[in-house]
DNA sequence: TACATACAC
DNA sequence: CATGGTGTATGTA
């Protein structure tokens, strides 16, 4: 249920009282809108379920055995793609924007500290002393306090966060200069060939990049993941956090041993929706994914299945995503969007519409690129979401068009005002 | 194409 | 009292 979401964290909350924090985010949230649109997403999940069960419970015998045969048949052509000949290391700073905060302030170092804008907004890292208590991104500053009420709150100041990554992007470089930037404080490096040429390891160089950024960024520590693809080294990369390094195998049979008991939760891709919906046919590690393979090809769309049951046999993408035709295209959105108080002023919603509008036209032109299509965003205080959408007649970043569009698909919604407050628009 | 939902960070 | 912003992918109609 929802009092879980905050308990069952992909990193540094091992020893936390899970109970006493799923009373506590309960306690704080009950019969709030929030809460509510969370029950009522809980109760679409739950339909999905039941419509997968009864598919599965229409299927005859005949049928079940077919779907065994195919989903192995499909294991065996997922096999053949199997290589392990490349080595993939993931860095992923450690609690990085509090870890930022503690370099300027060492004195944060030894109290809870959580990073966010205002006491009620969200937490976008927790450090770890916070994380003992529960403490946790994403956690409103609310209930964060709730759970530790010596909770110290920064606000978050990117130009830190900028400059410790390009000092930790200068390390990574080293080792090759095409490593792909996850985010300000994660990155995916291929070393195959940096291994070869220098007759080193994964191991070596994890243990080099670890303490070169410790060093280019005056203190901040990281952890590292490495093996054949993106995906197993960035769970690796989770697996000895914080400060430490996990290098997986390049077997298949290292590989589906590393797997059998990993909670499927773990997988990049795998949130709490996919998670709830897994366990509902026992499935909780990537090993209970694999043995019900059957299950997963009968019930789940093509493409999910592959996805699935490419977790499952520790099978990813290998290559570089520059090697793939998807991986080499530019970006496909730019979008802005802003939360307030919930309001149903017309006059107010267009101003912010106009604004936000504005400012998506204007990056577009910086970025010299054009939109075909122009989407609003609309959050109702009930926290349910509508987006409306319009397609243009040619490409455009022209701010006149944009706004106007916007607008006008805004103003369409005419229960705004009559039944309907916003608490954010976005374009 | 239009819309909703899930996911990551 | 009270739950963010940006970008991507996918399912369904």
């Amino acid at each position: 249920s929802y009092g879980s979401v905050f308990t069952h964290a992909k990193a540094g909350m091992e020893n936390v009282d899970r109970e006493r924090v799923a009373r506590v985010v309960y306690d704080a949230t009950v019969g709030t809108p929030h809460h509510e649109n969370e029950t009522r997403k809980e109760r679409a999940t739950s339909k999905r379920i039941a419509a997968m069960k009864a598919k599965g419970q229409g299927m005859t015998k005949t049928e079940w055995e077919t779907f065994g045969r195919r989903a192995d048949e499909r294991a065996r052509a997922m096999e053949r793609t199997r290589s392990g000949a490349r080595k993939w290391l993931v860095v992923d700073m450690d609690g990085f924007y509090a870890a930022c905060e503690e370099l300027y302030d060492p004195a944060l170092k030894s109290v809870p500290v959580g990073v966010a804008a205002g006491p009620s907004s969200v937490l976008t890292t927790a450090n770890y002393v916070a994380r003992k208590y529960g403490v946790r991104a994403a956690m409103p500053g609310f209930i964060a306090k709730k759970l530790c009420p010596d909770l110290v709150f920064v606000k978050p100041d990117f130009k830190k966060y900028v400059k410790a990554s390009n000092e930790s992007r200068g390390v990574f470089a080293q080792y090759n200069p095409d490593y792909i930037a996850g985010s300000l404080d994660e990155a995916y490096i291929e070393v195959t060939e940096y291994c070869e040429k220098h007759d080193t390891t994964m191991e070596a160089i994890a243990e080099e990049i670890r303490s070169k950024v410790k060093e280019a960024t005056g203190g901040l520590t990281c952890s590292v993941g490495g093996g054949c693809s993106r995906r197993l080294a960035k769970v690796c990369s989770d697996f000895n956090k914080p400060n430490g390094q996990y290098i997986l195998g390049t077997t298949r049979d290292d590989i589906l041993k590393f797997l059998r008991d990993l909670p499927v939760r773990k997988m990049y891709g795998i949130g709490k929706t996919l998670e709830r919906i897994l366990n509902e046919f026992d499935i909780k590690t990537c090993g209970d994914l694999l043995a019900k393979r059957a299950t997963m090809l009968a019930l789940f769309t093509p493409k999910a299945f592959d996805f699935l049951l490419g977790i499952a046999l520790g099978i990813g993408t290998e290559c570089h995503p520059r090697e793939t035709p998807e991986g080499s295209g530019g970006r496909k959105g730019v979008s802005k969007s802003e939360t307030f108080k919930a309001t149903a002023d017309k006059a107010y919603l267009d101003a912010k519409m106009t604004e936000l509008a504005t400012e998506v036209a204007l990056e577009c032109q910086r970025l010299n690129l054009k939109g075909r299509m122009v989407a609003v965003k609309l959050k109702r205080s009930t926290f349910d979401v509508i987006q409306r959408q319009t397609t243009l007649a040619g490409p455009t970043n022209d701010v006149k068009t944009i706004v106007n569009s916007a607008l006008r698909l805004m103003r369409n919604e005419n229960s705004i005002g009559a039944n309907m407050t916003l608490r954010l628009v976005g374009a």
